[in-house]
DNA sequence: CGATGTCCATGCCGACAGGTTATGGACGCA
DNA sequence: TGCGTCCATAACCTGTCGGCATGGACATCG
């Protein structure tokens, strides 16, 4: 018997759930095409799977067991899936370089340079993640090899190497009243509204809230963005304000929004990320090694973030 | 990304057989069809699959990495289906019992009966599988318990006990000459056309041509039929004669139809097979020593055939 | 004790994906 | 050159999925 694994998703959330309405609203559908779905599973593997009850859906033995074979279904495809997918990339000699906007910057076109000078008949593909994942696709198998901020979220199951550090600046509304300043400490800006990367993001959210800069003193989050054109509007619209490594002031340059050098918080630092089970492939130790070259003989962001 | 286990089968089979056209054939779809659906997968996955030439499809280097896991995600999937069944009934306390036609006749009955009468409480579903699948459902997990032939191929997969013995006899159409005699030796039988199972029961189709017992003369196949309604019906029309266990001349009496006894062929022996993982679920064990307890006080065949 | 809120189920409709048949195009082979 | 064997494409039909609106059961609460 055939099934879609959207049916055994589907499934799976209603399963960890518990009732129907709020796993639709997790999966993005209506509640009655969920309750169509379920309904449907249920007939072709001919039992019930669920009892329905005003609060909501409970599994039945049948359930149960199917539940707990499913998540690694899911995953089985899903490594099937990425496998397929690096080994026709690597086939074509093509990198996957995952980077997350504002990661490396300036660095990365040199990187790139680099690596196609040590690897010609290469190609570096190049993808831009969205901060919502903050792995840039290493982590689910998108990319080969990233480029990207730390800390992150599930960076201990993958191999980083840090390439640089630099330091940390403020963007401001131009009709700020502090954007007339020119260093401002950041003790100054812990009542400010934040503009924060989505919460799911964990710890790389945190990390440029300063969470652990601000002597315990909570955040006031202004807005949630997960990409720089989002995040510059959020700013110049006077939602908040945000942390910005101090290349941002030339990468990341609007009308309307100011960068401006801040004391008191931890350097930002960049490095590249790759799965370790790929840390002996060619191509890849390649291009952490041009991360390196570069890195080390960066000009860096000597100009600074400021008017 | 989603998927549907079809299209997985549907590429697995093109994997295999290296060409859309016999592989649509294989998958009983229009290669139209096929066309599009591999093309589809090759979209969804985002590389080629398939190198296509005038003499098929091979697979690309990201084919065979697919190829290589799918096969594992299909058993998985129907594993785990297998399973949410078998618990299903379980928890509806209902045995599923698959039988062959023919396979204990008269017992069957007693069986049942011994076992509602050791279990109140549950219930023994019965299900009748066709003889292109001689163990009535056990080795798909379709079933618990079987009451089936032997021997029959994937046997040793699983665990049988041998109920009794039973002497074969032949079904011979009204008309044909040898229904005159009375008791008839089966080398006489060996240039008649035979009523076949299916090609695909191998062992099991050989056991009921007494394909070991013609000291190397070729069997003659007149018709193929995996039911007893199309069985006596090849049988009537004369397409054929075939061996049969002495019950059937009771259970499968037709007009246009006779049984005969035959001497030189070993007897058939019925057995209750399950697998060798529910060999200890209190239910099955149950109605294994049911089986083995009618069998041991069965009246046994000793009407014989005859008319 | 009716009003309300929260579940899941149902009916209806539009969009789309999958299947089929018929046909085209490329290529090797007699 | 004509034929057979592949795969690709086109036109069409149907079944399924998803969305919206709504119904029905039941608990909770003023």
């Amino acid at each position: 018997m055939d099934i879609d694994t959207r049916l055994l998703r589907y499934f799976a959330a209603v399963a960890e759930q518990g009732n129907l309405t709020g796993a639709a609203e997790r999966l993005y559908v209506s509640q009655p095409a969920l309750t169509k779905q379920i309904k449907q599973l249920e007939t072709r593997v001919g039992t019930a799977l669920f009892v329905r009850s005003r609060n909501g859906m409970a599994l039945t033995e049948a359930g149960r067991a199917l539940a707990e074979r499913v998540p690694g279904l899911l995953a089985g495809w899903d490594l099937a899936l990425r496998e397929t997918r690096a080994t026709a990339s690597r086939a074509a000699r093509v990198l996957r370089v995952g980077f997350l906007a504002s990661a490396a910057n300036e660095a990365t076109q040199r990187i790139i340079a680099e690596f196609t000078r040590r690897r010609p008949g290469w190609r570096a593909e190049m993808r831009q993640a969205s901060w919502a994942n903050p792995s840039a696709g290493v982590a689910d198998g998108e990319a080969d090899v990233a480029l990207v901020r730390l800390p992150f979220p599930g960076q201990d199951a993958l191999r980083v190497t840090v390439l640089f550090t630099e330091p940390r600046c403020v963007a401001l509304p131009e009709a700020h009243p502090l954007a007339a300043r020119d260093v401002i400490p950041f003790r100054e800006l812990w009542d400010e509204p934040f503009v924060a990367a989505p919460a799911e993001t964990g710890a790389w959210r945190d990390y440029w809230l300063a969470a652990g800069e601000r002597e315990g003193r909570p955040v006031r989050v202004g807005a949630v963005t997960d990409q720089p054109d989002e995040w510059l509007s959020a700013i110049a619209n006077g939602y908040g304000i945000a942390l910005a490594p101090e290349s941002a002031a030339r990468f990341y340059a609007r009308p309307g929004v100011v960068y401006r050098p801040v004391t008191g918080v931890a350097p930002s630092r960049v490095g590249v990320a790759r799965d370790p089970a790929d840390d002996d492939t060619p191509a890849v130790r390649d291009f952490v090694r041009c991360c390196v070259a570069v890195a080390s003989t960066a000009p860096g962001g000597e100009a600074g973030c400021g008017p």
